[in-house]
RNA sequence: GUGUUCGUAGCUCAGUUGGAUAGAGCAACGGCCUUCUAAGCCGUGGGUCGGGGGUUCGAAUCCCUUCGAGCACGCCA
């Protein structure tokens, strides 16, 4: 639409193109201002005249070419050019492309590959809050990306390496046993890992014997090694439990371990192209001159360290998935972690460095704090999943006692309004963690656009009208109806500017925004009471902003339940 | 100290990349259930866009400066 009207007024003005004037095409702050709106402040410096006086003679023309076809009415106000649209032809317009089977999505993506790590917690610590937000924004990006067409390699890059294992296995000597550890799983390791902690510092040695220990396991001792197994698939049992309530699946668990024997081949290569200097009795990667801190690649009893693993698993991943593009989600703080990586690439003659996205997101902190296992300031994933159930049954049981499946439905709106909670702002924003607004559901909210949702669905039930069916435009002559159209007719934009700035936020504020809509539809215009024509209309309608809502909530990774 | 991110209503946040009267939700107050699910809809109040300069027809948005907060800064990840 916005490109038709862009290509009409180009006809008129002269030294401008098709594209600079979509870009300045808007959509003004009320609809008394019309539907589509253009400054000519910008036309008006190019050919040097006045906008006022553009915005006049453009009216005049556009409305002898157009006579009355697209347009209702042209305005000129004040320097604005205000297009007011022949609502029956953009409803039939908008309606029949969104009625289409790949509405939302021109498959940019087609033939290309994307490989996503997120998620990747650290073994023998718990899932927590901080976890949920790298794993609930992957996993609605994959979601964003397979909709475009994109395939998408899903990693979880397994924290299970490193010289915290060699605490954690001087710690299970000295404080722990075999029955200990079978008997509480995740929690013991967490325990005596904190321990270790707060002994380290009065007394350093154990820190020396730690890393030693984390040496032997690069080199293969195997008692460690069992340990370590060990310890993992503890952990595992524990993380499956989140990612099966929250519906996140991967293709690979390839965690840091696996890399560690690429990190000589990955450190002669740095050798060989001149990169590597030594310091210290480390190796690195010098970066001053890019005004970072060296990158170290290997310490000083040989050890191999993230930085070094992390550009082994990002040559590992061009080799045997040929990315287009490699994705990692984490935590702002990683910013120049990964800055530096990025640059040892480049450094390397990789052209595809380019390609390589951090994507950060900001803190979680709690009463004001930071997360700390350590004080105890924290909260488990799987505690706040389980409080929101407890609270979405407690409403249903409230609100709608005869529900069938009363359990599967809290469970898909507990969790929905987690995942929707955290998805609903910019990633950048540190988060304080609070209850209250966590289990709110009023409002902006998950249960706000599955409310809508199943209202949408109880009505087509009960006109057992379920399938889509083709909408007479015609009908549809309410100020809610049209409005409710508009609103239809942003999605594919608003999956196009969610994949593009790698923020799911865009569409959860689409969901309620399309949810707002509906409902305002909802209380206007009664449907099944409705004349024939109009009730067909308005049924067809109801049926195809159900569909986008599932659709927006599914890139969002939360399912709607079909009554609530 | 250096770098970096952020600062918009009492709280949590949007703001279409420089455009018209700065918008939502929560909280507060007031209306709407004998009609399609009230987890809803409608309305009221609430703002020196951290402060100060500048750029121009026009700034929450761009530049400079200043204040405040978070985060990072070699052998943890």
């Amino acid at each position: 639409m916005k490109k038709k009207i862009s290509a009409k007024i180009a006809n008129h003005v002269e030294n401008i193109t098709v594209d600079e004037i979509y870009d300045l095409l808007e959509i003004p702050p009320t609809t008394e201002m019309g539907d589509f709106s253009l400054p000519c402040f910008t036309v008006a410096k190019k050919i040097r005249k006045d906008p006022v006086q553009i915005a006049m003679e453009l009216k005049e023309q556009m409305e002898a070419a157009d006579n009355g076809a697209e347009f209702i009415r042209i305005e000129a106000v004040n320097g604005y050019l205000n297009f007011y649209l022949n609502r029956k032809e953009y409803m039939k317009d908008i309606l029949s492309l969104a009625m289409q089977d790949g509405y939302g999505t021109d498959m940019e993506g087609a033939g290309k590959v994307i490989c996503m790590d997120y998620s990747s917690p650290n073994i023998a610590k718990n899932f927590h809050v901080g976890h949920l937000r790298t794993t609930i924004i992957g996993n609605s990006l994959y979601k964003i990306y397979a909709k475009l067409g994109y395939q998408v390699v899903r990693i979880n890059h397994l924290g299970d390496w490193g010289t915290q294992f060699g605490k954690l296995i001087v710690a299970y000597q000295k404080w722990s046993s075999r029955d200990q550890v079978e008997a509480k799983g995740i929690e013991e390791l967490l325990r005596i890992y904190v321990l270790f902690n707060i002994e380290a510092e009065k007394e350093p040695a154990l820190n020396d014997e730690a890393r030693a220990w984390f040496a032997k396991m690069e080199k293969g001792n195997r008692e460690a090694l069992a340990l370590w197994e060990w310890f993992k698939e503890i952990s595992m049992v524990d993380y499956a439990r989140v990612y099966q309530l929250l519906g996140v699946d991967f293709d690979f668990y390839i965690g840091e371990s696996f890399y560690m024997d690429q990190v000589p081949a990955v450190s002669a290569e740095l050798e060989q192209k001149g990169l590597l200097q030594e310091s210290e009795g480390t190796n690195i990667v010098p970066l001053e001159q890019y005004h970072m801190p060296p990158c170290l690649i290997t310490k000083k009893d040989g050890s191999s360290i993230y930085h070094s693993r992390d550009l082994a698993a990002a040559l590992y991943r061009r080799k045997e998935y040929h990315f287009d593009k490699c994705l990692y989600v984490t935590g702002m703080e990683q910013k120049l972690h990964f800055a530096q990586v990025f640059k040892v690439i480049e450094l390397m003659g990789y052209e595809w460095y380019e390609n390589l996205v951090h994507i950060p997101y900001g803190l979680v902190s709690l009463e004001g704090a930071k997360l700390s296992t350590r004080t105890g300031n924290i909260i488990y994933a799987e505690d706040i999943l389980k409080e929101a159930i407890k609270r979405s049954l407690e409403i249903i049981e409230q609100k709608n006692p005869d529900l069938p499946e009363k359990e599967k439905t809290a469970e898909k709106v507990g969790v929905g309004a987690i995942i929707f909670h955290d998805l609903y702002n910019q990633r950048i924003k540190n988060v304080s963690f609070s209850w209250e607004n966590v289990l709110n559901f009023d409002g902006a909210s998950g249960p706000y656009v599955q409310y809508t949702y199943a209202r949408a669905g109880s009505i087509l039930r009960k006109a057992k009208a379920d399938s889509l069916t083709a909408i007479d435009a015609e009908l549809l002559t309410a100020q809610a109806e049209y409005e409710l159209v508009k609103v239809i007719a942003l999605y594919p934009g608003k999956v196009k500017e969610a994949a593009e700035r790698y923020e799911p936020f865009i569409l959860a504020r689409y969901g309620v925004e399309l949810a707002a809509a509906f409902n305002k539809f909802y209380q206007d215009c009664p449907i099944l009471t409705a004349e024939d024509g109009v009730k067909a209309a308005r049924l067809g309608l109801t049926g195809l902003v159900q569909k986008l809502i599932r659709e927006t909530m599914d890139l969002l990774g939360i399912e709607c339940p079909e009554a609530m």
